[in-house]
DNA sequence: ATAATATGTTGCATAAACATACAATTCGAT
DNA sequence: ATCGAATTGTATGTTTATGCAACATATTAT
């Protein structure tokens, strides 16, 4: 599947190349002249002209309506501003969870046009009808006629997977070794091209989905809910590893208060949380309670969430020596926690390291509703985006 | 300077993708027919025949002497063997060390041509002589005719790099802010390309560049010297993270035998070892003495040993978890300790982590002579094999 | 010897980008 | 208000490299 060895270019493909180029640009900086795309995509412009003439006759790009014309501060003809047509293509990504399923679509633009969550049993389903479920929310939440627009659909599971693209051990919910990917395919009643991948990777992606600012560096992604799960983006690509496990960040061996070596997520994750809160304030608080009697200072919260603090500084430092983010991006319920602790986090990080790394920028996202099926979503779109399916599958070359 | 964003090719620049395509494949796979090459590179045989006839008119292409032949055991005629022209080009790497430095010239097979090793004290002395010093070697081992043919001089150090390719912080040199390639450029006789990287990430391209076989994985590398320094190559090509520090494993935090936590370099560099070996054994040992005792079973030696395997398969693992690779290469004089080791250092490994991970393949490589200053060139060679810089200069493209 | 198979080369058609020129449109200065 | 400068978008013709198809060539199998 990876060529690693650099494949030719044909004159024709040469048109796909700077076809996409465009609707990339477009995508990230939301709208372009045919002679900004020229500048950008160093072509000439008239061959920016062309490409356009040819996205737009695929109703894939389309001339603004000049709403917000008047900013031509500069001498000479103003260029006509072009955009993607949102609602040309769609994308759909789902999550299937342990304890929920929920699917999202999103259109060309990357926007969410539909977005449903549904209570699911994962824990106690078989793949198939994991699968079946999956594809009847997809039904429901996506109406026919933008399914049949759908470009991609990508499923999102809390599972390690095999490269290929296969599910090659999925412990919450008792897979192994299944071709999830193939089950979904088989069950949809459109052809489109279908692929699974891990949850945090998906949740990855979609938080450096912005659209905004064309993505660039390495930002580790870290998701903190019961387990916690990382990602790792390069250049706005995942980074998967060599087994596809890479950015597995809950993982890490890091001591505990008692100096004893636990994984990351075995202290920093939701329920480990609350159960010490638990045993040291009682009764059974929520994150909710965690948080607020933080805010209040109370000693036995300030004390859990120190312990909460250097654990995952510790583990955030050891992932900066071996990767070197130049971002760090937190996500899950649990992330709540950073807001307070913020300066815990780093004064621990500054003090395991030495001063002549640098820190990186740690930021908390918030993805409302389904990260993973959104992010599952976006893969397809930046798969679209990149070397694509329908458009280049008239690569069939006679060498035979 | 990274585009991030894909750059439209133009028509005459097919040609030169395709050509470096060509250049890259017969690197890889040493020598293929112009039918082979059109498989591969998905391109028609007339093209691949242009293609040829145009490398081989600038003399970087031959057709091999008929030497092996007789292995044509399939019908139809057989294909006409070709190979690059190893002399045709050239790529110099200069190590600049804290006690020496060194020069390798490799030719664009990627084969050692020429190489020396000189004293050079590397703490006290100021950048430009350090700059100059090395030219002077350059020009010593280098002939000038094959200077003539240089395509690419990479200088490697023991440096934080920014980037942009300048020094950040050369602690052992004594280095700040410097832009070393400049330097170098300016003091060479030849107009040629130079670049200077960290050392560890020379030596790890230098290490995967044993030209066979196209690279594709995550491949982590380690060279165990005083300090512990580490490249990460995805693919065959460096991970830099960030800041260009990724891979520091020598600064991973790990558990020493008395349960405190060290800079993995502080328990498993050579001083260090030998240190703890002296303070057990008595006496002044070398590493030589401490290998050939590990391997007479003396008690003391296995203790330090073992300690060793320890904390190496503990920093090993939390790497492992973080980029996932599937292969670690060992290299610098300490990794000599590792073959007696290597089954305490894989079980310690397989005890710290759960079943469910896959356990790299480790080896050990041993570079004769300056492995960055080899990998210094590698990476030229690389880089001439990628975008290049003579062929594409004429990019001058008016845009204003 | 003949058929089958694969390679390398040649002539022609095509696709896409480039260079250049030109009309259109705006800003600034007179 | 008018003119010049600047910038955009489009239309012209040219260049380049590839694809396609055909053919001569060289080897194995029958």
């Amino acid at each position: 599947m990876n060529d690693a060895l650099q494949t030719a270019s044909s004159p024709r493909r040469i048109r796909q190349r700077n076809e996409i180029a465009v609707l990339q640009a477009l995508h990230h900086f939301g709208s372009l002249t045919r002679a900004d795309l020229a500048r950008r995509l160093r072509v000439n412009r008239s061959s920016s002209g062309h490409i356009i003439e040819a996205l737009a006759g695929d109703g894939l790009v389309r001339e603004v309506e000049s709403a917000g014309r008047g900013t031509a501060n500069r001498a000479g003809r103003p260029g006509v501003h072009l955009e993607l047509v949102p609602d040309a293509l769609g994308f759909v990504g789902i999550e299937i969870g342990v304890e929920h399923m929920g699917v999202v679509e999103i259109d060309l633009a990357a926007n969410v046009v539909a977005s449903e969550i549904r209570p699911f049993a994962g824990a106690s389903s078989d793949v198939s009808v994991a699968a079946s479920e999956a594809v009847r929310l997809v039904l429901d939440v996506v109406p026919p006629e933008r399914l049949r627009r759908c470009e991609g659909v990508g499923v999102a599971t809390p599972s390690q997977m095999d490269g290929q693209g296969r599910v090659r051990l999925a412990p919450l919910l008792g897979w192994r070794e299944v071709d999830l990917a193939d089950l979904v395919r088989a069950q949809l009643p459109v052809r489109v091209p279908v692929l699974a991948d891990n949850d945090a990777n998906a949740f990855a992606i979609g938080a450096t989905y912005h659209g905004q600012e064309p993505p660039s560096g390495v930002t580790l992604f870290l998701v903190m809910e019961s387990g916690v799960g990382g990602g790792i983006v390069f250049d706005g690509k995942l980074f998967r590893g060599g087994n596809g496990v890479a950015g597995e960040v809950g993982h890490l061996l890091v001591p505990d208060a008692d100096g004893e070596y636990r994984a990351l997520e075995r202290i920093v994750g939701l329920e480990v949380l609350l159960d010490r809160y638990r045993r040291l304030a009682g009764g059974n608080p929520l994150l909710s309670d965690l948080l607020s009697d933080v805010a209040a200072g109370k000693r036995a919260a300030l004390g859990v969430a120190r312990d909460w603090a250097r654990a995952l500084a510790f583990g955030l430092a050891q992932a900066c020596r071996i990767i070197d983010p130049d971002r760090i991006v937190l996500g899950g319920s649990v992330a709540a926690l950073y807001a307070p602790m913020a300066g815990h986090v780093v004064d621990a990080m500054a003090a395991l390291q030495d001063s002549a790394f640098l820190l990186p920028e740690i930021v908390v996202t918030e993805l409302e509703g389904s990260g993973p099926a959104f992010g599952a979503a976006c893969m397809m779109h930046q798969r679209y985006l990149s070397l694509e399916s329908q458009r280049l599958s008239e690569t069939a070359d006679g060498d035979g």
